[in-house]
DNA sequence: GTCTATACGAAGATAGAC
DNA sequence: GTCTATCTTCGTATAGAC
């Protein structure tokens, strides 16, 4: 069967926050590229913006914390080149357009809610890459220091590149960050 | 004579932007904090939110840019050190509310001009911080990597641990990135 | 320079038919 | 489940008086 309505709405979503920011992401835009029927709105999501939105983070935070898992028993560059990856391939395949979803959603929302979601899959990112790095054999304080660095450089570098529509930035932080597990 | 109620209006702008990011910056909003009389709007911005933006924006990068040029002469490890201080401070002063009005309106903006005027200040701190760190005696090629990687660092640390609603995040990403630099 | 009043559009949300 | 119509709120912007 075609995917869910209601998934596609969420992938929608994600693709559109990252684009265009909470409030630049309308029901209009999520219907017009889910494809989703206008009566889907409140029928699949009765908590209307907050809960798509809720959905779309979970959603961000599972999409990468899946990625992770496949890293795992890899040595501590890999697993940092991989990370690095998953955020040149969002920048690549839109064009410099697309960013983070979560980010987004941080630095916009005034809800309370959300914004404890949000923090939640930093810290589930922070916290899962911290284990792998500690498991690839990096010391437990430097993996957790390395991990917040790692993801907070990405998310940081990602946001250069787009304003400047230049991989430049991101490149640059790319290659320091690698450079600090390559002895 | 009291500050000039256009740069007062300004003022209200980046820090509005910071806390509540560009569709969440209202005229009402930059009204009641800046204490301008409604009439200003258009008398000051005949350009409307654009301009006002435009102006915060650059206000923003200026301010960034004259405390930079403070640390000139300094060593490498005080220049950076200097710079994540200038981020804790956004975030102490404002109870981990604000983070920086430039990645907001990147993330949140679909105007050309717009975020050609934010990726120039990333630009702008990016090239100064490389060269102050070269003339404290870094190679310049290490410089221009470190440089990029503090700015892209501090500004995605600030954003987690503003959704974290802990200085956590950034305390680890400081002390990794300060560590690069005490040999 | 500053005021009020208002036009205009966008977007979230609700109601009720099919 | 999906539709249309509508309500409401809000924010930008304009017009014209003081």
């Amino acid at each position: 069967m075609a995917k869910d309505v209601r998934a596609r709405m969420v992938e929608a979503a994600v693709r559109l926050l990252a684009t265009k920011g909470l409030e630049g992401t309308s029901f209009a835009d999520v219907l017009a590229l889910s494809g989703a029927p206008r009566g889907s709105i409140y029928h699949h999501f009765p908590g209307g913006k907050d809960e798509l939105v809720t959905e779309a983070v979970a959603l961000a935070r599972e999409r990468a914390m899946a990625y992770l898992e496949e890293q795992a028993g890899k040595p501590p560059h890999d697993i940092a080149a991989a990370f690095l990856d998953l955020w040149r391939s969002v920048l690549t395949r839109s064009d410099l357009g697309a960013g983070c979803a979560v980010l987004a959603v941080t630095v916009a929302t005034d809800d309370e809610e959300l914004l404890a979601r949000a923090a939640e899959v930093f810290r589930g990112w922070r916290s899962r890459l911290g284990t792998l790095l500690a498991d690839a054999g990096l010391p437990a304080d430097l993996a957790a220091r390395y991990a917040a660095t790692l993801i907070a450089s990405s998310e940081g570098a990602v946001v250069m590149a787009r304003a400047e529509q230049s991989m430049e930035p991101f490149d640059l932080v790319a290659e320091q960050l690698l450079a600090q597990l390559t002895p």
